[in-house]
Parts: structure tokens; C-alpha cells; sequence
DNA sequence: GTTAAAATGTACTGATCGGTTTATGTATTC
DNA sequence: GAATACATAAACCGATCAGTACATTTTAAC
């Protein structure tokens, strides 16, 4: 399977687990979505699991990309960044299907306390502190570390929370939060 | 079946459920798990889809029951139960067995736009909205509901955050970001 | 003690689950 | 044109899925 093949299959597999979740989406459905044939599939993952933590890998690198491009675009100083980061995530609340957070969701779905994917789906979240907090440090705030995993915090809760009320509005009262601990 | 054994069967299904997921938990399993038949909980259950649905109001009830209650417990005023609400949070996620909240966990397994599960679980969500309203409209706050929402906010992103780290630290930054809140 | 309701275990339905086997087809490479 | 590598469709594996049928046993009311 060319290199084009393969992330295209991971790609649509994307599609399929992020609309109709992990469990509820059978192999065969995959197989037969992509086009990609059973037997191809298991060629290149030994296990289910394998390609959903496939599927995660290529989450996390767009969804970095794109918030933390969309950040970027958004505003000026790494503090602008940092509270405009609750307009790009209310412009994803925005996009037709939208489904909440793919990692809160594979999370909820795998929990087990050594399982892969909870791991990896954590990974994710560490990586977007890791940002926050570098963007919070260039603005010369106090505490970057602890600023950033408030933030966390406060998107995680912004994106639950459209996610099950199918409304973006979290996104403004998060922002006017993040408002509030930026101006310590 | 008497009312007990009602009862006990939805008690034991939450369990199983909460520990398991609720795609991944069979009816089978329900049967062996509680000692209830599955003919007899068909015979009280058209569907597992209302089997989660009679969970999810327990859960709704003994969650509410036992918040409400431990922030009374903690605390003299209106005001302070919305802050040592985080403690209480802090507790639950120190907990053993602790893998979330339960609502969150069933809108990320059925996101259907039109699904009852999701709507049974965002409703809970808008019952706790409701009582942190009252308090903060007892406690003089000026925008009791804008408050309420952004302490909802706080709490799920704590939750999803404790969850999935098996850490209870975000209840800490969740309070930090709380008390900066109410202090306005 | 009889009757009727409600519970039971067991077996079954057709479908689907994750994953494998097999036999066939189709490129590329030499 | 033979050989190699990789793809395919389709059938198959045993297990499990949600839900039902049925014949039997327990429970409770009279």
C-alpha cells in the first residue's frame, strides 16, 4: 500500500470513528467506506486498535495545526493568541458536524487506567499545554505553567459542554474567563 | 419485580455501565451481572436504550443528591458552596472506581443530534446550571445565570481533565479559576 | 390449595463483532 | 514471460450483539 493509500485510509477512518464513535464502528463499515479491502486493512494494522491509534496520530497533528495556525492568524501577541484561541474553537463549534473533542471521546470510550489510547488521547492534551505555556511565557506571564493548564481546563469544559448542548456559546464564557486570568 | 428489585437492577446496571461503557457493555452481561433475567428485564425495559435512560436518572439523582449535599456540608454561605464545590470534586475524582462523569461519557457514545441519551444527559447538565444559579443569586452575585454557566464550564473541564490524567490536580485549578470568578 | 401472575433458564433469532483464510487478480520487476 | 509482491472479494471463524420464544418454576392472592 503506497504511502497515499495508507493515509488516505486513515483519513477516512477518521471520518467514520469521529461521527459514530469508536465501538459503533465496525470494521467491516471501515472496509467498506474506504475501499480498502478487510484483508488490506489488516495488512498494515495488526489490530483495531492499532489503526484508531493510527486515526489519533493524525488528529492530534491537525488539530494542533489548524488551532494553532488559526491562533496565529487570529491575533498578534502570544497573550492575544492565547484568549482568541476561544474564537477559533467557537468557529469549530460553528462547523457543521461538529462532534465535540475526538480524544475526550476515545477517552471515554477506552478508560481503563493502562489502556493506549487514553494515553494517547492525554498526549494530546499535554501537547496543547506544552504550547499554551510556551505562548504564556513570550508574554511574560507569572506562572506559564499553571496559566496553561487553566486554559486547558477552561477548553475542555467550553468544548463539552457544545458538544452535548449542540451551541457555541461555551466559547464566549470561556473566553471571558481566560479573560479574567489573563489580566491577573 | 417489586420496586426494590427494580431499583437494584438499575443500581447494578449503572455500575457496570459507568465501569464499562455503554456500547461496550452487553445486556447479557447485565443479566449475569445483576442476577435479573434478561427476559425479565425485557420485560421491564422495551429496549437497553431504556435501560440507560432509567441509569442515567439515577445517576442524575444520586450525583445531584450527593454534590448538593457535600457543598452544604463544606460550607456556610451560598457563595462558599460554589467554591468548596471544587473540593467536593477534588474528593469524587480521588475516589476509587472514579472514570468520569457519566453524562459526559453517554453523550460521546450516542451524539446523535436528536438522541435521548444526549438530551437526558444535557439536561442534568442544565439542572446543575439551575441550582448554581440560585446560589449565586442568593450570594448577591450580579450575573447569577452568566456565573452558573462559567462554573459549569470550569466544573466539566476539571472533570474531563481529572479523568483523563487519573490526577485530581485540575480540581484545584478549576477552584483557582473559580475564586477569581466570584471575586469580581 | 388453587389460580394466576411473574419470574426463571435455556435456547434461539438474524445480525454484527474483530480477525483470518483462501483463492484469484493485477501490477511491477527482471 | 516468469516471478514476485501486493491487492482484491468472499467466505469463514467463534464470539457476541440486542432482542424473543418457550417451557418451567417461583411467588403471591384468594
Amino acid at each position: 500500500m503506497s504511502q497515499n493509500k495508507r493515509a488516505e485510509l486513515i483519513r477516512k477512518a477518521l471520518v467514520l470513528f469521529y461521527r459514530n464513535g469508536f465501538h459503533a464502528t465496525g470494521m467491516d463499515l471501515v472496509a467498506k467506506e474506504t475501499g480498502v479491502s478487510k484483508t488490506s486493512i489488516y495488512n498494515h494494522f495488526r489490530t483495531k486498535e492499532e489503526l484508531i491509534l493510527a486515526v489519533l496520530r493524525l488528529r492530534d497533528e491537525n488539530f494542533r495545526n489548524w488551532l494553532f495556525r488559526r491562533m496565529e492568524d487570529l491575533a498578534d501577541t502570544p497573550k492575544e493568541q492565547l484568549l482568541l484561541m476561544f474564537d477559533a474553537l467557537e468557529e469549530w463549534f460553528l462547523e457543521d458536524g461538529f462532534k465535540g473533542c475526538m480524544f475526550i471521546k476515545a477517552s471515554a470510550e477506552f478508560q481503563e487506567h493502562d489502556d493506549a489510547i487514553n494515553a494517547q488521547a492525554y498526549a494530546h492534551k499535554r501537547l496543547l499545554v506544552d504550547h499554551f505555556e510556551m505562548l504564556a511565557s513570550q508574554a511574560g506571564i507569572e506562572d506559564p505553567h499553571a496559566v496553561a493548564r487553566k486554559l486547558l481546563v477552561l477548553k475542555e469544559g467550553a468544548i463539552v459542554i457544545a458538544a452535548m448542548s449542540h451551541s457555541a456559546t461555551s466559547a464566549r464564557e470561556a473566553k471571558s474567563i481566560a479573560e479574567l486570568l489573563m489580566a491577573e
